[in-house]
DNA sequence: AGATTAGTTTACGTTAACGTAAACTTCCCC
DNA sequence: GGGGAAGTTTACGTTAACGTAAACTAATCT
């Protein structure tokens, strides 16, 4: 049972603050494809699903770019055995870079708490 | 006991998989400051750490000046007992992203675990 | 001495990801 | 039926983060 709802363009500038002019970039290059009634958008909640994909790309240091193949593995799609394969291939490599991502994470982490406990030092005037 | 090894720019583009250009153009900006030996750079095992932190910082999607905050916090520092206090609020604040960062992660992971599962699927001919 | 090689400065060029402005259509309200 | 409000297209502008090229210098090799 597919989800019915829709929502128009200014609809999901405000969920996810940004402006109509990102979400038609995004148009521009490909990412997305709402059906139109007359000359006016539609975006069904799989578009607005690839929209917050795309957003949490961006907010892992990902281009659009990369977020494409994020939404390609999205997809359904349609795929015979090779396609299938290469897409098993590029979901191992996003998994691989988030796992990168996580101990680079950890690493600044633990920089922090260095940080952090320098800081208090000084402010305690060098006490244990 | 300060480290007092040194590194030409060539020898840190070779290391970081960068090339000269944009050592440079961190200095430009003001991110680095390496001493000099007439008009030759040489960089320090501090200078190394900062370009690290830069290059991390970039590949979890900071910006530049994003990367100019987390410098601040990493470099010794003189201050006062105000700048010690924002330099904690700061620290703070980049814990904060990097948790959210986390949970996206997280999220993106289980999107990846659908997608291969939904692959798999496919490709066995939808056997349980 | 002449020629590489690695460094430098200066400056214009490029790409991604939108911002911004103009000129237009549709729909709705009073 | 005039005038917002929200949608659209087209097109030029902008910013960050370097790339690229030219023209120079200093050290090193042969």
């Amino acid at each position: 049972m597919p989800d019915q709802h829709t929502y128009n363009i200014s609809q999901l500038a405000q969920e996810f603050d940004i402006t109509t002019r990102t979400i038609r970039h995004y148009e521009d290059i490909g990412l997305l494809a709402p059906d139109r009634k007359g000359q006016t958008r539609i975006y069904s909640s799989g578009d607005r699903t690839k929209l917050k994909l795309i957003l949490r790309g961006k907010r892992l240091g990902f281009s659009l770019e990369q977020s494409r193949n994020i939404i390609e593995m999205y997809d359904p799609a349609s795929g015979n055995k090779e396609q299938l394969q290469s897409l098993l291939q590029g979901i191992e490599q996003q998994r691989q870079h988030l796992k990168h991502q996580l101990e680079e994470i950890n690493l600044l982490m633990t920089d922090l708490d260095e940080a952090e406990r320098i800081c208090r030092e000084q402010l305690n005037g060098n006490q244990p």
